[in-house]
DNA sequence: AAGAAGTGCAACCGCCGACGG
DNA sequence: GCCGTCGGCGGTTGCACTTCT
């Protein structure tokens, strides 16, 4: 059995206060992000320190794009999920302002529904004919589209290597799968693929997509 | 108007890999 | 090589808020 990663009884937990938000960026903005283990004792605050990391991350960190997701985000997204899967975190990684917690969140309350509502499978972005779908979706083709133009004929990257467990997928096998998928499509001759996975003028790139 | 159902999101939990001793 | 610790990640939960009946 693991330890605890902190003693919990004299730890808070829930909702965060706004005294303790402004502890904690107080405390971080001061003295930097540091160890995540000592900073809640040494800022003041009675909280574990993945709670406190958490906090930060992905509510006061000053470079966070708050509000609703621009259509350009969405669509990126959906486009980066059908490469990389649930990898929250890389996602979020090509979402400037964006944290791997709000894109999951967003993914799972917006646009799942919205693609099941398309009638295309969220799990791995295959039209799903047993899904009921408006009529300008009934192709008869084989082809399968996403939403965002992006076609998939032989399954996705996740798909094809499902997630057996974390970090089973390096960035190099993530460039991988892009640029597998992209060389496929190419010799498939599909004409309107869009790979072109940028948002904020930062391109998906095979250099771009390593974790730094 | 009130209760039920649905939705959105912050926060927690537990697992995993990296790293240092 | 082994072990313990830490940070990071994805899945899940809990609850406030909104919409529906």
């Amino acid at each position: 059995m693991r330890k605890p990663c902190c003693d919990k009884q004299d730890t808070n937990k829930g909702a965060w206060s706004k005294q303790e938000d402004q502890k904690l960026m107080d405390y971080i903005l001061k003295h930097g992000e540091g160890c995540w283990r000592t900073l809640p004792q040494a800022a003041g605050l009675l909280r574990c320190g993945k709670s406190c990391r958490l906090r930060w991350i992905n509510y006061l960190r000053p470079d966070l794009k708050r509000g609703n997701f621009a259509e350009d985000e969405e669509d990126l997204i959906i486009k980066l999920h059908a490469l990389l899967g649930n990898r929250w975190s890389l996602i979020a990684g090509r979402l400037p302002g964006r944290t791997d917690n709000e894109v999951k969140n967003y993914w799972n309350s917006h646009l799942r529904r919205k693609l099941i509502n398309m009638g295309i499978d969220p799990n791995n972005h295959h039209l799903n004919r047993n899904l009921p779908r408006p009529p300008h979706m009934n192709k008869t083709s084989s082809d399968v589209t996403t939403l965002s133009g992006l076609k998939l004929s032989s399954g996705t990257a996740h798909e094809q290597q499902p997630v057996k467990s974390r970090g089973d997928i390096n960035c190099d096998q993530v460039s991988d799968a892009g640029s597998c998928l992209e060389a496929e499509y190419n010799s498939c001759g599909l004409p309107d693929l869009n790979l072109d996975l940028t948002i904020g003028n930062i391109p998906f790139t095979h250099e771009s997509t390593r974790v730094e």
